[in-house]
DNA sequence: CCGACTGTTATACGCGCGTATAATCGTGCG
DNA sequence: CGCACGATTATACGCGCGTATAACAGTCGG
């Protein structure tokens, strides 16, 4: 007796490709990338192995198009979190900042995932230019929230202070994310408030009102 | 008529454990994890396979030699950086920091080899263990060469500010690796600089007249 | 309601992986 | 000088990988 083949359900491209994409992502997150082979992710996704060959063309091409979800997925985190606040330079600038500094952004899983994908971005032409358009345009958010605010500076101050405001915030990503357990609760956040406002020359901590989960935790 | 039995000379077991912990780096550093296979890695040492099992007793235990070497060797550089410089906490602190973003420290395989062990420095406590002492121990001294500056202090004010600069050299480590057509010859030391003179009220850039390779590219 | 289209599953292939173990030979000691 | 020890090589095994392809079945227009 033959067993019975498995029951499915036809679904859009769209849906299985994110669904694919997804489970790509998880499975690197949590075990880094030999974690993800074909068999994994498509179990993770709810289908055989074959299916992802018929959605892409080898698992190089899926391995591509979760990273560029990753990214994509980061910066729009970061332009959703200055949508809905105030017109404040000072305050859209700190809840910028925060919401990089917070979960789900702040995220082990995520900085992990960041990582797995380090060498292809260095090897792969495509996504080497994937990484550096997000890269840019984050820094770019950064310089234009930093241009706004109400100081005189000079000619090139911006770029570097951005660059810098950049680098601090990635550092107290990646740290944050690996080493939670060393840090409070907040604390990345607020050291990440009160070193970009030494670097700007203000202080963005009176600005924070209506940050979520915060101002218990501030001094 | 049978090939020829492969020459050998017998090795100190020293010079053959470091040489198979550089092949393994090297080849993460080239290719990611996945390129440090038994056997690419053999050949890279100028062994066979088969030798790799009699030092260690599992590539997985060779890999976290390969870790533990990787950390060791950074913080090494970093404890040279202020050895051979003078006493002015200043001049040290300056020395320190610019030997961080600096080739070899500042170099893409670096960070791409830091990135590959990233997921398992997270599942296996070991690892986890030795990033977190290499990392508090990198943090450390940086804390000290802060509290030697001439300053008047709040307690815990030098812990932050420890964590602070840190994660910016962290930040710009990464992206100075990554992107290195994006910032000129130096800039990358030169907002290290500025920016932590900026987090500790003080500043650094008139202190760096002895670092090497550095002069031209200051303003 | 049925047939064709195609999304989906099932199966197989070859390769390279980490590992185990036996054969070999360089070398230091008596 | 020779012999025994063990560092090193050689060979093989089984498994899981990515991939290729044929068989099947859900679905939709007529």
């Amino acid at each position: 007796m033959q067993p019975a083949r498995r029951l499915y359900r036809r679904e859009s491209e769209e849906s299985r490709r994110t669904a694919l994409i997804l489970a790509t992502q998880e499975l690197v997150a949590e075990g880094g990338p030999e974690a993800a082979t074909v068999r994994a992710i498509a179990e993770r996704a709810g289908v055989t192995p074959g299916l992802i060959r018929h959605y892409f063309q080898s698992k190089d091409e899926l391995s591509r198009a979760a990273y560029r979800a990753l990214m994509d997925g980061m910066t729009a985190k970061g332009a959703d979190a200055i949508e809905g606040v105030g017109a404040g330079p000072e305050e859209r600038l700190a809840a910028f900042i925060a919401a990089s500094l917070r979960p789900p952004v702040l995220d082990a899983g995520a900085v992990v995932l960041w990582a797995g994908y380090m060498h292809k971005v260095r090897s792969d032409p495509d996504l080497m230019a994937v990484h550096e358009a997000s890269y840019l345009a984050y820094r770019d958010t950064l310089q234009q929230l930093i241009e706004t605010l109400p100081r005189v500076v000079k000619p090139g101050q911006t770029r570097v202070e951005a660059i810098a405001c950049n680098a601090l915030i990635d550092g107290l990503w990646v740290e944050g994310s690996l080493l939670p357990g060393t840090f409070g609760p907040g604390e990345v956040i607020t050291i990440g408030l009160s070193s970009i406002s030494a670097i700007l020359g203000l202080n963005l901590l009176d600005h924070t009102a209506m940050l979520p989960d915060f101002g218990k935790t501030t001094p």
